[in-house]
RNA sequence: GCGGGCGUGGUGGAACUGGUAGACGCGCCGGACUCAAAAUCCGGUUCCGAAAGGAGUGUCGGUUCGAUUCCGACCGCCCGCACCA
């Protein structure tokens, strides 16, 4: 876009010629490559970028998330670290078959087309990355791998298969992820979605919720709000399972259990109601229409979010009833309401309104009992009422026997105690998280190793005959899955008793592919999932960086993956990333013509009057939000176009600058064309430097030039430990300044500076530093293969310092003072000045205040 | 509803464990160079004020010699989860 004009480049140095070159240097030395196995007496450092989508083209987002990745591995590098840095491809997808269908290319074809195209965009980044390492989770290499990895996790008892209600679109003939229905439809054939029973795989993620959870406690270099959202999703939350004896109920069904976060209110009880999926709702069905309709409308709704919210609870009574656990000859209806979930707890909840919102808004609509049991504090039990709506904070508890006068907490105790005692029920951790569903009904996955015999069941696919490969004659003329479809695929002999089976058509959700791809890395070309040594020495990942948008599920796959791993012996650590960046999104203005549709950024330009118009017909354009890059809003940005024009270096400046990482950012143009702008003064700088060389200089120029590089590499070096990249390209800025302002240096000192300018500047845009290096000590190495400079803490303190002096705490003026002045000194010289005086006035000093390098203040 | 985060110039943002608020960039204004433009260079740029000086980090209050930073209340914005029993 034109929110500046483009700059018509003069450059001094060619980015162009420049760029690839060096790239080829680092590529020639094998600059960024290391061993499965670390050599020993080095410290390793893995850093891992999260692995793209092989859509076809790279974009800014990519562009983002890799220059992060790399100015940590080209600092860690130059800090003494062996750095992996790999990259590979997440390639399977519904994408691909989108493609097949729509173009009729294979989807194989498809993403090794965009693989090999996105693969070159990336190099001309210029990313330190060992390219060795690199593969495709459609390559035959990794998914037999994992196929591997799927049957020892199905021995050692993590892999369950069971029913569960899934999406069904009728037309397209295949399950939808819940994000593929939209207001009940099938995003891409329109659909009504039905739910369906499904027998599918699961990962028994479940098995490890209370690590999963205890263990987010040791992960301190991960934002806190990602863990939270870890912790949300597992939902842990302690109750009691609590059976209700059925006094009026269906044959072969004596009792009804449920989950309760407060057993303190059971005697406040007025319902029972249960999911319209339970067993008891079916049982009612059969005795009644009206119970059946209300089923089966209930069936039909509730699959997007936005029903969810504003459906209105509502319930039918099944007419059979519960008694109390605690209290003799009384009984409850059982009713089923929309509200309750089937997927949490028992199904099924016991109703008290007094205290619960749900229940009171549903007890209130139907005319059920409203009993209070827990008493505010400070409040009447005589003449206690509830105002309206139920009272869910902290009290204690009356009308209700035993439990009266307890607080709520003990209350829950006691509750639960008698329950067991009495058999009734017991108390429990209730978990929100539930198993992995990794079965798809699709072609471009990993294929489910298993064959299905009606004799033996489902029998592990024996390690001879592993990798089950992909078929590569497949059609997509037809709705529902290629391998389904296929003539002879599917056809096999049992493994077992070698009558005629089934092989299994479903594949791999590609969650699984990424859920270890981290620790395939270490060991990519292995003939095993992973190589024990190679793993053990590398993993964890030291820093990963990635979006915001994964903070859930994937991490949380992948911590179950590698505890599965670990249970299956081919790993040995519980957390696969110590270290999680997320990082912000790249934005940017949006632009809408005349006729209402959205124009790319090239398409428009900024008037001379500050008017937004179309570069051809020079109407107004509506200027909209600026918002995440997207295809639909045209408001992206082509990283090519970009380093065509400017190189890579300044793209990756630019975004390194402009804000810090983990914060949205704006792309603008004259943001570019600043960093661009910078890449030039550098070059400039150092070429004005050569011809000083032999200078002897002036002493006091060439002291301070000397403390400015030392404090660049103190600030430099700190802001990028702690991620501040912004910070340390402001500092980098000032540090160009005070070169320029060097002009007295000596020669030596100015080229020594500019050197260190090249270091510093290395990770962010390490082409402009080999240049740079190159033209100011020719013929002396790649910097790729320098070290980091160090800061002598001795020059970081100047001769003399300048302090704030103060007066009540408010700024009256500055002073001079050598470093190792004492305080009376200090002080002296502080009560002389003009204003300090003027401050005070006549007004005793009551107090002096010195806080040695920074203030003086004086309280009168 | 529950949980979390954030409010600093025209703008992106900086400010170590409380110690000169606005570093650095972008933009803007003025100037130099140029026939002119681009590029480059120099100066300025929180607000009020001619100046001295005063005010100022969403609002109000508190702690402190001193608060962008700590505490309390409120306002606004953003994000995540959500009928979770």
């Amino acid at each position: 876009m034109s929110d500046a004009p483009a700059p018509t480049p003069t450059p001094r140095h060619d980015f162009r010629a420049t760029e690839p070159a060096w790239q080829q240097a680092w590529n020639d030395r094998d600059c960024f490559v290391v061993p499965d196995v670390p050599a020993p007496g080095q410290p390793k450092y893995y850093v891992l970028e999260m692995f793209p989508y092989p859509s076809g083209k790279i974009h800014m987002g990519h562009v983002r998330n890799y220059t992060l990745g790399d100015v940590v591995a080209r600092y860690k590098r130059a800090r003494g670290f062996q750095v992996m840095h790999p990259m590979g491809w997440d390639a399977f997808g519904l994408p691909a078959e989108n493609a097949a269908r729509e173009r009729n290319i294979h989807p194989g074809a498809w993403t090794y087309a965009n693989i090999a195209a996105m693969r070159a965009e990336l190099k001309r980044m210029g990313l330190s990355i060992d390219w060795a390492r690199e593969f495709a989770t459609c390559d035959v290499g990794y998914y037999g791998q994992q196929q591997k990895l799927f049957l020892d996790f199905w021995k050692a008892g993590l892999v369950e298969r069971k029913e569960s209600w899934v999406n069904w679109d009728p037309v397209d003939g295949t399950v939808l992820a819940n994000e593929q229905v939209i207001d009940g439809r099938g995003w891409r054939s329109g659909a009504v979605v039905e739910k369906k029973q499904l027998s599918q795989w699961f990962f028994a993620i479940t098995k490890f919720a209370p690590e999963l959870l205890d263990s987010l406690a040791t992960l301190d270099r991960w934002p806190e709000r990602v863990k939270l959202m870890q912790a949300n999703w597992i939902g842990r939350s302690e109750g009691a399972r609590v059976r209700f004896p059925l006094v009026e109920a269906p044959a072969g069904t004596n009792e009804i259990e449920v989950f309760t976060t407060r057993p303190d209110t059971l005697f406040g009880m007025s319902f029972i109601a249960v999911a319209a999926e339970h067993p008891l709702a079916a049982a009612a069905a059969e005795r009644s229409a009206e119970a059946a309709a209300f089923i089966a409308e209930c069936r039909s709704m509730g699959t997007s979010a936005v029903a969810i919210e504003q459906a209105e609870k509502r319930g039918i009574d099944t007419g059979f009833r519960v008694a109390h656990p605690f209290l003799e000859g009384v009984t409850y209806p059982v009713w089923i309401a929309n509200f309750v979930l089937m997927e949490y707890g028992t199904g099924a909840i016991f109703g008290c309104p007094g205290h619960d919102e749900r229940d009171y808004e549903f007890a209130a609509k139907y005319g059920l009992a409203i009993t209070p049991v827990v008493l505010p504090p400070g409040a009447d039990p005589a003449s206690f009422a509830l105002p309206g709506r139920a009272y869910t904070d902290d009290g204690s508890i009356f009308n209700s026997g035993f439990l009266d006068g307890l607080p709520v907490a003990e209350a829950k105790r006691a509750a639960i105690a008698k329950l067991e005692a009495q058999g009734a029920g017991q108390g429990v951790v209730n978990w929100r998280l539930r198993d992995w569903g990794v079965s798809r009904q699709r072609y471009w996955g990993c294929p489910i190793p298993v064959i299905h015999c009606t004799a033996c069941g489902p029998v592990p696919v024996p390690d001879g005959q592993l990798p089950i490969v992909l078929p590569e004659d497949v059609t997509f003329d037809r709705p529902g899955n290629p391998l389904d479809h296929h003539p002879t695929w599917k056809h096999v002999d049992c493994p077992r008793c070698g009558t005629p089976a089934r092989r299994e058509t479903d594949t791999f959700d590609t969650f699984v592919d990424s859920s270890w791809y981290f620790a395939r890395f270490c060991s990519p070309h292995a003939e095993v999932p992973v190589v024990r040594a190679a793993v053990d020495a590398w993993l964890p990942v030291d820093q990963y960086i990635g979006g915001i948008e994964h903070a859930i599920l994937h991490l949380l796959y992948s911590r179950f993956f590698t505890r599965a791993m670990r249970e299956t012996g081919h790993a040995a650590l519980d957390e696969p990333f110590a270290g999680l960046f997320t990082q912000g999104m790249v934005t940017h203005a949006s632009f809408k013509g005349a006729d209402g549709r959205w124009l790319y950024p090239n398409e428009v330009h900024l008037r001379q009057d500050g008017a937004t118009v179309h570069n051809e017909t020079g109407e107004d354009v509506t200027v909209g939000r600026v918002e995440a890059m997207s295809k639909s809003k045209r408001n992206t940005v082509d990283p090519g176009v970009i380093i065509d024009r400017y190189g890579a270096d300044t793209a990756r400046w630019y975004i390194l600058s402009d804000n810090p990482p983990d914060r949205d950012m704006e792309w603008t143009e004259s943001g570019v064309a600043g960093a661009y702008r910078f890449t030039q003064r550098l070059y400039r700088i150092a070429e004005a430097a050569l011809p000083r060389a032999g200078d002897a200089g002036e002493p006091r120029a060439t002291r301070d030039l000397v403390r400015a590089s030392h404090r660049a590499i103190a600030a430099v070096s700190e802001a990028l430990e702690s991620f501040s990249f912004n910070v340390a390209v402001a500092k980098l800025y000032e540090f160009a300044n005070a070169i320029e302002e060097a002009k007295d240096a000596s020669g030596e000192a100015l080229v020594e500076a500019l050197c260190t300018m090249a270091r510093l500047v290395a990770p962010a845009m390490p082409h402009l530093a080999e240049s740079m290096h190159a033209l100011l000590r020719p013929g002396s190495g790649l910097v790729a293969e320098m070290t980091w400079p160090e800061a002598d803490p001795a020059m970081l303190r100047a001769e003399t310092l300048t302090l704030a002096v103060q007066v009540l705490g408010k700024l009256r003026a500055t002073i001079e003072v050598a470093v190792d002045a004492d305080e009376e000194t200090v002080f002296r010289l502080a009560q002389v000045e003009e204003n300090v005086i003027r401050a005070i006035g006549d007004k005793p000093i009551q107090k002096r205040i010195h806080v040695p390098g920074r203030i003086v203040n004086f309280v009168v």
